[in-house]
RNA sequence: CGCGGGGUAGAGCAGUUCGGUAGCUCGUCGGGCUCAUAACCCGGAGGUCGAGGGUUCAAGUCCCUCCCCCGCAA
């Protein structure tokens, strides 16, 4: 069976390696075009480019393939193709080249969690269980017919990071799982529930905005779905901060109140129900740190006593 | 060549403007006080100041080169 492969991100690579290790003919990889990156302007190839090429694999990378990439996915002649965060939505004419058609690998279990950022979403909305969905991609978002799906507990605490990675695993193995099926014929299609939907959108930078007039259960969930990226952030005494880890805590206060800031006791500070204590931050210019390792240098100034800009 | 901050004891920082004995808070080790303690008091150990080169009587500090970490913007 000829196999072309749409994925950009290390989620996608997983998915790739376990196809090539498993022995399928992937006959090309599709992927989005090198860009910009980081600092200093400096270019970067996308984990599933590399992967690729390390594997002799045809690599793609158009900037718009519902119009560069017709002609190209056209000669490749797939009989199936297989996406994992491509990050490029798939025309009907696209769609319509491989006969078998196209699996998704999405990392909920639809028909929740459409969309692009599934995983930080169930982190950030404080689900305790997500997973992994086969499904045949059609011209909606992520609303085609589900082939095959598998749970997995969120951890407490657990980062968007971290999910992600065991997310990959577990999507690379229901994957090959299947493409067996599929080429058993036996693979049972399931259209989705409309009435149990829901679609999350693109994350921005201002998602991490935190506002702490939320709950604090909420406020954590955000800040561990958000990491590590677009990362949770709010204004503080000391400049602009990225929040990494925290936890609820005892206390109450106005919203944004800090109520402890002690080497000694950490960093606490009062949400709209409860109060935050932060576990990991981060200032500008410097590492993530514990707030006990950053208070010892940077004592909180005098008279400050809100996350803002304001002493 | 996108803009910018940083690398000094195990941790977090000051010291660099203007060269002249390596500092602070915490941790750690020893001792003391206390019914007791993450409290308090006394004492100690722990540093090639990111690397290399240069200037100088003298470099953490000035000059050149390089490595590494990070914020913003994309």
């Amino acid at each position: 069976m000829r196999i072309v492969f749409m994925g950009t991100p290390d989620y996608a690579a997983t998915a790739l390696k376990a196809l090539i290790e498993a022995g399928h003919q992937v006959v090309g990889v599709f992927t989005q075009p090198d860009k910009p990156k980081g600092r200093g302007g400096k270019v970067q190839e996308p984990p599933v480019k590399i992967l690729a090429r390390e594997h002799g694999i045809p690599v793609c990378q158009p900037r718009r393939i519902r119009t560069e990439g017709v002609e190209a996915l056209k000669t490749l002649a797939p009989d199936l193709c297989v996406t994992a965060a491509f990050g490029q939505i798939l025309s009907q004419e696209i769609l319509d080249i491989p006969p078998l058609g196209t699996v998704n690998v999405h990392a909920s279990l639809l028909p929740k969690y459409r969309g692009s950022s599934p995983v930080h979403w169930a982190i950030v909305e404080g689900e305790s269980v997500t997973g992994i969905t086969t499904m045949m991609t059609d011209a909606g978002i992520d609303t085609g017919d589900i082939l095959l799906q598998a749970p997995l507990d969120i951890k407490p605490g657990e980062t968007a990071g971290e999910l992600t990675d065991r997310l990959a695993a577990l999507g690379a193995g229901l994957l090959l799982k299947t493409l067996k099926a599929i080429g058993e014929g036996k693979c049972p299609r399931t259209p989705q529930d409309e009435q149990e939907m829901s679609y999350f959108p693109l994350l921005t930078r201002e998602t991490g905005a935190i506002d702490w007039r939320q709950p604090a259960s909420s406020i954590v969930n955000r800040i561990h779905g958000l990491n590590p990226w677009p990362s949770a952030f709010s204004p503080s005494p000391w400049g602009q901060m990225k929040l990494h880890r925290a936890e609820a805590a005892e206390g109450s206060g106005r919203p944004g109140q800090i109520l402890v800031a002690s080497p000694k006791e950490g960093l606490v500070v009062a949400a709209g129900e409860g109060a935050v204590r932060l576990t990991s931050i981060q200032a500008a210019g410097g590492r993530a740190m514990a707030p006990s390792d950053f208070l010892r240098g940077h004592p909180l100034p005098e008279g400050a006593e809100q996350m803002s800009g304001e002493a």
